[in-house]
DNA sequence: TTGCTCCTCACGTCACGTGAGGTGGC
DNA sequence: TTGCTCCTCACGTCACGTGAGGTGGC
């Protein structure tokens, strides 16, 4: 019964190649190369949820935009995962940091600790992909 | 006179070819595609650098081992340099961090920020780059 | 049945690395 | 002169993308 669309944001392959003017073969290529993994259904056949698709954007943008190989495009996205981690325990710690500092200045408020507390959230850091989107 | 080396740790091409066993060509290609930028004599003549050495074995790491082709490794470079300045900003922000909490308890010694000092050393992250050395 | 899916095999193209060939300066 | 350097041009190989061909299930 289901043709091409599944459910909320799963598809299947020829709904995929066609939103992205991407070969079938092709996204199966990034999947035995290991830069995606698609869903199954019991009949075996491919499901792409919005997530994947969302790596499957990026990895277009490398490979298509950038010229990027698939070796290269598997150790940048291990590297943007390693930058979204860093950047969640950055947050985290700034947080932690700076509900310390109110309670501090609850107990003793002196003033010279106020110089911390404005420290501007961390967009310190760019977005973590090289050159987000372009389109 | 000088024939290989030069000064303190400044080698021309058929020196780093032959310590890296890659073809003169090769890292004239390098340096067309923008990978590495060794300076020149006046004579013209490229000078590589230990600086220039290190980032030739890392994009050596790349190219020969992971199979990364120039796109991409022109992307990890840059992503590397990110993260580098990431770990530099979240170093000199626990340090600043951990010198503020020390004056606030030499002047307010109660004992509950204690837990926030000790915070282990950013060794949060690891190295840099996505597989260091092998041999 | 139709239209999808799965898979494997094979081809064309292009990037990368290497080589040849000719030049010039210490 | 020798042995390096510079450069451009060109070739072989391989990865990537695409296509064909045959299968099977909703």
């Amino acid at each position: 019964m289901p043709t091409k669309r599944r459910s909320k944001g799963a598809y299947m392959i020829s709904a995929v190649a066609e939103m992205y003017e991407i070969h079938p073969q092709t996204l199966r290529l990034y999947e035995r190369e290991g830069l995606l993994k698609p869903s199954r259904t019991e009949g075996n056949t491919r499901l792409y949820t919005d997530e994947d698709l969302e790596r499957l954007e990026f990895i277009l943008n490398l490979a298509r935009d950038l010229g990027v190989n698939i070796s290269g495009i598997a150790i940048i996205l291990q590297m943007r995962q390693r930058m979204e981690e860093m950047n969640r325990q950055m947050q985290s710690f700034v947080d932690y940091v700076r509900s310390e500092m109110l309670q501090h200045m609850q107990s003793s408020p002196i003033g010279n600790e106020a110089a911390i507390v404005p420290l501007r959230k961390p967009t310190v850091f760019g977005p973590a992909t090289p050159r987000e989107r372009k389109r």
